[in-house]
DNA sequence: GTTGATTTGTTCATTTTCTGAACTTAGTGT
DNA sequence: ACACTAAGTTCAGAAAATGAACAAATCAAC
């Protein structure tokens, strides 16, 4: 459908924002002659529109843009129950949601996704005729054409071609993702790591989820397993993991971990933000339990700064806020455990996600494959 | 002078090995139309020659494979004093060697290499007019241009463009590197790397070295430190490091560590054998060394394998063998902290290495951009 | 042997994509 | 009003790939 030329140009696009064709040009090493037919194509089919207009000496020039409600996307969270899904658009923007109840049964789902379909388009007219593919964000390990969950635990799944059941059912072009992998396309696409070429997210939900962006690309590793911070031994001979081995970052820094450890000194916990006000009040148990959380969470990330020396760390977290003791000692613990002479060099960003992130990811799959194709040479 | 298809025709051939023209345009996805006139051209050129003929039904197949000696190249190692110059083929093959007073001045350098060219191409009538580049292998950072040394502590560099210098006295394409990701490079062209895209390789002489490939390409990171493993707190306030934080890996499992420890205990040691025969005597300090450098180094491969998920581990060493008290400990530790649905799923190999291997891999980066040109798209 | 099947590799007209130079357009500065 | 400047367009031609027909070199079967 679209050329790899015009797939570059989209992605620099939606890297860079809006740009003028000769900048265009200038990025991509393209002839003015190239650019202005390939911008012309792309203006004529309603993938870019024309945006503001830039004066200065001589003609002025004309940003492109995506033009954001060229394609719609369908974006499904299989990690809750119910199972949110959305419809949204090339900007990260959520046009509608509904949600289905979540199944281990891939046809379920498959028949699911296919019923709330027309709750999701009849927001808009030209939803349906738009509709360029699903998404689809669950736990487990996804292989590298993103058709094919290869395990995941919590579905009890083994070798499921979930993309094509779908895509059978509904006739939509369909793609799944790992739910960190989904959270880190999302951050490239629409977030802010945007213009970032080699970044890592660490998303913190009831888990800890990472993945890398290496080169502009996302990395998925050989197992599809690049990323498993969760499981790097952080406290030796430590709490034994579910995993079957001890002291993974899991049992010490994840959220469920940390209200588990609460619980156990007898505190009461429902969500971070109990923990850290008890620690301001100066419980030594919950202060305790903060600094050895975010201690093991800082160690961890100084550990993927010197192995992978990222241009950016993104820490999305659902709950609570990183202004508390948590994120403190988490920013210290990564101070004191890289470098010296790269402390500080590597930002890390942390961005605070509501319950949308893991559907709005999903969504992101979908909306990369259209952008930038499966894989880009 | 070569297009980018032929570039990927022998990046190609270098990860596979000789292959014939249909092969080739299938794993380009080019016509074979189109192959026949690329290796018609590199043919030409001297840079393939025909190998074997396969027979089977049909026409007999030719493989095309890499002229070893359609290039040679200049490989200096400035980790040693003397330091290390040798000439190269594209086998990874060393046709002459000689060596050079090491110097701190980049301009002593340059004439220093250019005064040694003639010995080194002496040795065979054509080197002179197939030198195609001088690779050099330094410890500290370069930047991604392989041009500038950001920084060396060693050499106490900071910002000195080296390959402009050497390329100005010389005359010859000269191309920089830090000493670990030569090595890298070197086992992907040469070594047991070729085939594999996503692999790390730990290199363990007095200090340790890390470098990754990614997708078929070597990874720098933000700032050129990616790989830098070597001080990835491994033992939580442990020993001060020369870095200036504590319990770096590097202050334990350094062959620079072994023997400080050792020594420290009032062991005989000069070289790492000799810790193995106490160890295997029975002796305590002697196993306790080992045992805590292995496992050191075990976790830091481990918490590399959770990160990135490589495709192949390879450790390179210089002294003593991997099949003692040391080598076991650090595949037992890996094994201990990695994912155990991942245990003995990413291969790790063990290589024993001379003292050519700096200069060797510097000697490949130059081949490597001769080959793959400095940046592939 | 001869014939047919089979697969490699070449040739060449055509198509696709990009270049580069000339040109048009739409402004600013004096 | 006039030159000046830079953006974007047009178009002939170059570069690179396609795809189909063809030549070449073998095996297998009779």
């Amino acid at each position: 459908m679209l050329t790899s030329s015009q797939r570059q140009l989209l992605r620099v696009i939606s890297e860079s924002g809006p740009l003028s064709r000769t900048e265009m040009a200038n990025i991509l090493g393209l002839s003015k002659g190239a650019m202005s037919g390939l911008a012309r194509d792309l203006l004529d089919r309603g993938v870019l529109h024309e945006t503001e207009t830039i004066y200065g000496q001589g003609r002025p020039s004309i940003r492109l843009d995506l033009h954001p409600e060229c394609a719609f996307f369908v974006g499904v969270s299989l990690l809750e129950d119910p199972a949110p899904m959305i419809l949204g658009d090339l900007n990260g923007g959520i046009i509608a949601r509904c949600a289905m109840p979540l199944s281990r049964d891939p046809e379920v789902i498959a028949n699911a996704i296919a019923e709330g379909l027309p709750a999701l388009l009849g927001s808009r007219p030209d939803a349906k005729e738009k509709l360029s593919g699903i998404g689809v964000a669950l736990s487990g390990f996804v292989d590298e054409t993103q058709a094919n969950c290869v395990k995941s635990t919590l579905l009890g799944w083994q070798d499921v071609p979930l993309a094509r059941i779908i895509r059978e059912r509904t006739g939509i072009e369909t793609f799944i993702e790992n739910d960190a992998k989904a959270v880190a396309v999302s951050e490239k696409l629409f977030g802010s790591a945007r213009e970032v070429q080699n970044f890592s997210v660490v998303s913190l939900g009831d888990g800890i989820g990472c993945a890398h962006f290496i080169e502009g690309r996302l990395y998925r590793g050989n197992h599809g397993g690049a990323g498993e911070i969760a499981h790097c031994t952080i406290e030796p001979g430590g709490a034994p993991c579910r995993c079957g081995k001890r002291g993974c970052l899991d049992t010490v820094a994840s959220m469920k971990a940390i209200k588990e450890m609460s619980r156990a000194e007898g505190l009461e916990c429902t969500s971070l933000s109990d923990i850290e006000h008890q620690a301001s009040a100066g419980n030594a148990a919950a202060i305790r339990i903060l600094h050895r959380a975010g201690s093991a969470l800082g160690l961890a990330i100084a550990h993927l700064i010197q192995m992978n020396d990222p241009g950016l760390i993104l820490i999305t977290h659902l709950e609570g806020s990183f202004d508390g003791l948590f994120g403190t000692v988490v920013q210290q613990a990564v101070e004191m455990n890289v470098l010296p002479r790269y402390a500080g060099q590597t930002p890390i960003r942390i961005k605070r996600v509501d319950s949308d992130i893991w559907a709005r990811g999903a969504a992101s799959i979908a909306a990369h494959n259209f952008l930038i194709g499966p894989n880009v040479n």
